[in-house]
Parts: structure tokens; C-alpha cells; sequence
DNA sequence: ATGAAAGCGCTAACAG
DNA sequence: CTGTTAGCGCTTTCAT
């Protein structure tokens, strides 16, 4: 640790701890790290450590990396942090990672796709080892480019209409069955939807999911209750309520692609003198914070979204420590919770 | 670019890139990067650019930052992302670093010290040009560490007893202020605080505030009516409203220390058969997603979350680019939002 | 069990 | 304006 003229402290280096051990940088690489430390004598892995630790070495993970074409760093991308969907899942793959001992480089793409590009690039150029992405759309063609560059990658909440790469997603499909049965089994029949964007998988699987549940419950999936917000947010969701009471339709319930889009509904029927639920039952999707504090408490189905990071994580260090394996789907099962927005029809 | 064995690219090096120009390496250096360009031919920057783009060159952050010792890289502690106040400091940050070509590794803590150290670790390893800390406690050895490492270091949202590095947080005393002037306005004079975890620095700084402001508009800020949650958590929110409630004391609103708090405070309150705002307003604090959505609405203090980590990111790079500067200290003034759970007392 | 030597990919003096 | 040279800090053959 050398002192300069400005009070900073240059870190001590491996040349450093092998002098003051007394040894070559050579034997002194290999008596820091755990898998050749057994070629050194016990004697001299003693004094290299105890060098490392009175001169405060920090290994320098550039060169390391530089050296090893690894940088035990992964990459990953989301549309918005502050939609409250995504911090689960960072915190489940990061302490997952963690344990394996890479480290999370993040960023936010906000669905611009020239961001997406520059970000894809600032990964590559910092040769992260592999990426998680939650930003897919249906159709996705930033992943051809990927894949063909061969850096693992796993998507996480959304999928693409052809996955090449694994996936780990919420089981929509089971979901959306739920959210029927849950609803027929209280005596609806005319029940609604108020889908999402059907530009990411997410919305077109639970719409796709909901006509064919109501089919098995043996229901009509009435294309005049069916609508689309333009996208998953409150405001869009409310226009999309609008629409659908601006038909005319009769309908007692109201599926819906999330829950932002579930609490614009509640300000539209709100508005139009409607109950809920008393007029109408309402469920949202994938039961983010506070679902249980609003008026009325909203029923929704609740995803693992840490565990879909932490299965993300597995999936992803396998592709990296064992590369051309096979893409995996991973579908997690979502729970129904049941809360004051739902309730038999009046009669 | 070569094509290996296995159907990867290795990817383009500089040399690659210098060759195929027809130049020497440093020549194509000093063509790709902004501040050297001036320093090249027109037209041999012309054809090493064009090289590069032929070659798909991603030029190797490591190699880079190992020759500078620099990696344009920012390591951000939290103590927990999924806490909502987090998310948009985040962006913030991130959105400005970004501009300023820096990237950020992030990482949780979830207040564990000794995960707290192990990742301080990661980071110095990482060799992160600066450091951001949403983690402070009032008393916070690691960041004497911090400090003599020399690595630029700024706090968002809680700063120490002692801050020697900058920070940038809330105007806590004026939010108080705001919250107090409020109640009192409205003719409360038995104003309750339940504050939150005197450990950091914005459970002390309310609390003090709540006290002073209290005296200024001329009320009592009677001991008895102050009570403190362990930490800025609702359940532990709601233990303190109990012990609140328990001393039989009167009060007709309360100031609380974080939203969460105040959500405690009202499961509690109606447990009680209080209601809010007609025998209790009540007052959070942050104003984080959905308050206007609680039954009745929060009013709280909205903090500029987003402008907390942009300012973060400006003081960071700052520190960055001319060391040894001055720490700043900059507090961002809270706005009132005034909803439905405040209203005149009782009469 | 340890040392010697080479090189990962890049930039920055220093020459010319 | 361009080439030469050296080296950032580390790991890894290859010798010994």
C-alpha cells in the first residue's frame, strides 16, 4: 500500500502481497483462490494470506477478467423499476446471484427501443457473462442478435412469440383459469375482459387464456365484452373501462390484465354510479403491494415474483457454466387471493 | 471477428480493427475515442471507423478501465428495493449516469452489516468509480472506511451524526413543518407523533422537527403523546399506535414517521372503532405509490424521490471527475399532499 | 511446490 | 499525423 502525494492510497497489488510473503505473484495467485490453492504448501498459503490481509489486498476484478474472458458480472434489463412488478424479481435474482458470486449490472430500457440497443451494448462492451432480460415483446428481434452473439440470456416475466432462449414466466394460463372458475363458482355468467397490450406475451396469453376457460366453464366468451388497454397502466385502463361500458353490455364481473388496470376500472365504474362489488366484481393480476389497503380490498393473482428471479438466476449460471444446453420454460404457478372486489352477482 | 470451432465469434479486438484499416493500434485508439480523434487524419478516422463498424468492434471495458484505472462503473447500496421509496432514486440515478456514461451495479443489503461489508467488497474489487449509499445509519463505521479508501462516496436519503461525504436527502424539518401547520390549522391542538427507528437519521430529524414545530405554533408537544415504531415498518406502525393508544391520552390527529406508519395506524385505529379522518386524522410521511388510493386517501409529504438520485448522480460525478472538493449537503423541500385523511377535529 | 514467461486488450507517453 | 514501446494486474501454461 503505497501512500501518494495527494493522502490517496494506490491498493496494494498481487506483486505486492507476493513480495511481502516472500514468493513469486505466481504461487501467490495460486494460494488466493480456492480452486489451486491445494498446489501450494500449507506453509506458504499461511504467509500469502496473512500478507493479503495486513496489506488490505483487493483483488483487481478487471485484470482477473481481463485475463480469465470472465467477469462474473451479469446484466440486466428492465422497462421501469418503479413499476412495482420488477423490484421482486431483481431481489430474487440478485441474492441468488450473489451466492454464486456474480453481481447485478442494471438498467431501464422504458420500453425505447434505440435505449434498449445503446443499453445492450454497454453489456456487451463490459463483457457481462449473462443476461437477464424482462423487457421482451412479442416479437423481438434485439434477441436474434443476441443469441447469435452467444451471451446466455434468460428472459424473465414475458416471453417472445418463438423463445430461443429459456424463460421464466408466471403460468397465465392457470391463472386466468382461477380468476373464471373463482368468478362462475360465485354465480356470474356474463363476465368481462379488460386485457392488457397484446404486444407482450403477457397480455395475449391471459386474453387468449380467458376465452378458452370460459369456454371450458362452459360461459360465452362475448367479444362485446371484451376489450384492450392500449397498455398495462391506470389511465389506459380506465379508457379501456370506458369503452367497454360505453357498449352497453350487460356483464357482473370483470377480469382484468393486471391491477393497475383493475384500479382504473374501480375510478370508472365509480364515476358511472357503479358498485363494486356489489354491481360488479373486479380481479386484477399479479397482486403487486397494497392490493389488500384499497376500497374495496382487491382480488388478484398473486405471482412468486422473487422466486421467478431466483429460478432466473439458477437457469441463467447454468447456461454460463455449461453453455448449449437446451432452453428452458419455467411456468410458476400464480395464487388466487380472494378479497372484497369480488362477490356473487346480485341476483 | 473469428469464427471458433464451437460456432462463437471472438469477438474484435482493437488490433482486429487496426488491421483491417491498414494502421497501428494506437492510431485506431486514438481515432475511436472522442478526445484523441482531433489527433488522427480525417480520412484515417474515416477507415478505422468503418472497420470498426464492419467488424461489429465492442471495444473491452476491462482492458479499458485496467489501462485507465478508471471503469466508468457506480456501485449503489440499498437496503431493500422492494421498500417503494427506492425504485425512483434509482432511476434517477441511473438516468443521469447514464448520460454522463457511467453504469451502475446495484446491490441490497437488507441492513445486514456483515452483508453490507461483503458487498462494500464486491464493489471495491469491482474497482466502481464512486459509490452511492442509501444505507446509512446515524452511526456508520464503514463509511470512515469508505472515506479513507478515498473513493468517492455520496448518501441519498439518510446521511450520518457526523456526514463527512456528501448527501443529498428530504427537507425533513420542512416537511414536518408542513405537516404540523397543517393539523393545526384546522384546529388541532392534540397533535400525537409516531415517529419511526431513531437509528437513522430520518426517524431523529422528524421527531426533533415535530417537537420544535409544535412549540412554534404554540401547541404542546406532550411526551406522552409521542411514541416511537422500532422501525418504518406497518406492523411495527401498528404495535406503536397500540402502546399510543394504550396510555389513554387524548389526541385528535397524528403526525407519522413514513407512510407505512400511518397504514399501521389505520388497521389500529379502526380496531379501536376510531375512524379517520372523523375522530383521528392522520398524517404520513413520503408518499410513496397508491396513498391516494387507501380508504380514506393518505395525506403525506411527497419527496422528490427521482430528483433525489439524479442530484446524487451530478454531486457523484462532480467528486468523480475533481476530487477533494467540499462535501455538499442538499436537502430537497417535500411538498403537502392534502387527501382525506385529514379534516377538522371534533368539535 | 514454486518460478519464469507470456499475454488478455487497451491507452499513453515519447519519438519521429 | 502516425508508429514504437511499455505496462495496467492478473492467471496460466511450461519448466524445474
Amino acid at each position: 500500500m503505497v501512500v501518494e502525494a495527494d493522502g490517496s492510497k494506490a491498493p496494494a497489488t498481487l506483486i505486492d502481497v507476493a513480495r511481502r510473503a516472500g514468493v513469486h505473484p505466481s504461487t501467490a495467485s495460486r494460494a488466493l483462490n480456492g480452486h489451486s490453492r491445494s498446489k501450494v504448501s500449507p506453509a506458504t498459503v499461511a504467509a500469502v494470506l496473512d500478507a493479503a490481509r495486513r496489506l488490505g489486498y483487493q483483488p483487481n476484478a478487471l485484470a482477473r477478467g481481463l485475463k480469465m474472458s470472465r467477469t462474473f458480472t451479469v446484466g440486466m434489463l428492465v422497462p421501469d423499476l418503479t413499476n412495482p412488478l420488477f423490484p421482486p424479481i431483481v431481489r430474487g435474482l440478485e441474492d441468488r446471484l450473489r451466492e454464486a458470486g456474480w453481481t447485478l449490472v442494471l438498467a431501464n430500457t422504458d420500453n425505447d427501443d434505440e435505449k434498449e440497443r445503446s443499453l445492450l451494448r454497454t453489456m456487451t462492451t463490459r463483457r457481462v457473462d449473462g443476461l437477464v432480460l424482462a423487457t421482451a415483446r412479442r416479437s423481438y428481434p434485439l434477441l436474434a442478435e443476441i443469441e447469435s452473439s452467444g451471451l446466455p440470456t434468460v428472459l424473465v416475466n414475458r416471453t417472445t412469440d418463438e423463445p430461443t432462449v429459456s424463460a421464466v414466466l408466471g403460468d397465465d394460463h392457470s391463472g386466468i383459469g382461477q380468476a373464471v372458475r373463482h368468478l362462475a363458482s360465485l354465480g356470474h355468467t356474463d363476465i368481462a375482459f379488460v386485457g392488457g397490450t397484446q404486444e407482450v406475451s403477457t397480455g395475449l396469453v391471459r386474453y387468449h387464456s380467458f376465452v378458452s376457460w370460459m369456454r371450458s366453464a362452459g360461459l360465452d366468451a362475448d367479444p362485446g365484452r371484451i376489450v384492450f388497454a392500449r397498455w398495462f397502466r391506470e389511465d389506459l385502463g380506465a379508457d379501456a373501462f370506458e369503452e367497454l361500458i360505453g357498449r352497453g353490455v350487460e356483464f357482473t364481473a370483470v377480469v382484468c390484465g393486471n391491477d393497475l388496470i383493475a384500479l382504473g376500472g374501480y375510478s370508472v365504474l365509480r364515476a358511472h354510479g357503479l358498485r363494486c362489488p356489489e354491481d360488479v366484481s373486479i380481479i386484477g393480476y399479479n397482486d403487486t403491494p397494497f392490493n389488500d389497503k384499497f376500497s374495496p380490498p382487491l382480488t388478484s393473482l398473486r405471482l412468486p415474483h422473487y422466486e421467478i428471479g431466483h429460478r432466473a438466476a439458477d437457469l441463467l449460471v447454468e447456461a454460463i457454466e455449461q453453455p448449449g444446453g437446451p432452453p428452458a420454460d419455467v411456468r410458476l404457478k400464480p395464487e388466487l387471493m380472494v378479497r372484497g372486489s369480488t362477490a356473487p352477482p346480485r341476483s
